[in-house]
DNA sequence: TACTGTGAACGGGTTCACAGCA
DNA sequence: TGCTGTGAACCCGTTCACAGTA
């Protein structure tokens, strides 16, 4: 992603310049990379290592992390740890981020249950289902709450993000009840286009276009197979 | 995501030109539009509507199907069912894309039984997991296949395409396997970077960094609203 | 007349070479 | 000496205005 590179936004760093798209999406790269080294006791990395770890060449690396300031020593490199504060600080993760995540399917506990958001700053607080066989279920610490008491919940949890977990005819009422209970952040997993207030970010994940972009690719590699074969036997 | 316009690779569409990775996204996305307009039983549309029910801007819309053609009539619009069938052969969706799923966890799950897959051309042929408790389960029209087996039932099924749906300390295992195996598209749901011969297309989400990007724009959203507030407490 | 298709201008991201500093 | 930080050039995608056509 792409991707992701997609929403928009102005935005100011630390050192008051603004973070393109594009660098941002890498910014969270380093950053994991960066606490596995720590969990790993590494101290120090050099641009051309980190890079090298996070799939880039190192001058995009470099580039990407000037954009945060200096926090690299010339000669020597980079102090693993510092540099991961400094990261952590610059995405805003030193503030608490509290997701509630609307929808209880298959796809809402895998991201309920997901090892990777307590450990990056993010803590579920609330799941919430339609389903009145589904609502009181317990989904780890969480007990499923019924969405017709999304609002409530929502103020009593003090949840700031929401992750959409709904099918896709269900999406766009959700979005509306959370941007009108004042959600201005939401990441969403349906393959619907949702309308909301600019003010609003929203990102979007389709599973189904993620796989229609392989195919694309994959189709072009057979295509050019078949010509270079087809190539090989005119050559013949 | 996204980009994700993030993935390479050379591209020709059967017009013979390229497109561009940040086209190709949404192209897919005006697919899933079409689609719902074909549903809707409508025939026609004009750059402007398909753009708006897209979510983009009509200039934008037409340069992105200029990649693939003329496929519209100057002075009235575009063609519903045409369009729509002209843009699935574009990306390759009139090939059968057959995906094994590795990892049957909720995630894996949730996967298997997306609406949005055999409605858009991909078919689910093989779900793994690792567990022997889990091994043999139904799901859906599916029984869960045992990872020791995954050689063997790829070909067995002819999978041509992969979703990884596994921990993170499993995937670059799981990767190579796969590769070894031949499969050539991978869609990533792994937080760790993964290594594999460049012809080999892999595409990663990642749910904690579309929170993170999240994050940062709503600190921003913070920051400026504090910053404007002191101003205006300056100003009393 | 109305709407598509596209060249040309613009802006932003990537690359690179080298300046700057421990 | 070695590695970081960055300005400048390059390249690609987006935007826009208008030419082209049913």
């Amino acid at each position: 992603m792409p991707d992701d590179p997609d929403a928009a936004g102005p935005a100011v760093s630390a050192h008051g310049r603004h973070i393109p798209p594009a660098s941002l999406a890498r910014l969270t790269v380093y950053l994991r990379v960066l606490g596995t080294m720590l969990t790993e006791g590494v101290e120090r990395v050099s641009s051309e290592e980190l890079a090298e770890a996070a799939g880039v060449n190192s001058p995009k690396l470099r580039k990407d992390l000037s954009y945060l300031g200096s926090y690299g020593t010339r000669g020597v490199g980079y102090d693993v740890p510092y540099l991961s504060g400094q990261i952590s600080a610059a995405l805003g993760l030193t503030l608490d981020w509290r997701v509630a995540i609307v929808g209880a399917g298959h796809l809402g506990r895998a991201l309920a249950g997901y090892p990777g958001f307590g450990s990056r700053g993010f803590e579920v607080v609330a799941l919430f289902d339609a389903d009145p066989l589904t609502v009181g279920q317990e989904v780890g610490w969480l007990r499923i709450s019924d969405v017709q008491s999304l609002e409530a919940v929502l103020e009593k949890t003090r949840a700031n993000m929401a992750v959409l977990a709904v099918p896709a005819d269900a999406a766009q009422e959700m979005c509306t009840r959370l941007v009108d209970a004042g959600i201005t952040s939401i990441l969403s997993f349906a393959p619907v286009v949702l309308q909301a207030p600019p003010e609003v970010q929203i990102r979007k994940v389709d599973m189904a276009t993620e796989l229609q972009i392989l195919a694309y690719h994959a189709q072009r590699a057979q295509v050019s197979a078949l010509a270079t074969d087809a190539q090989a036997r005119l050559m013949r």
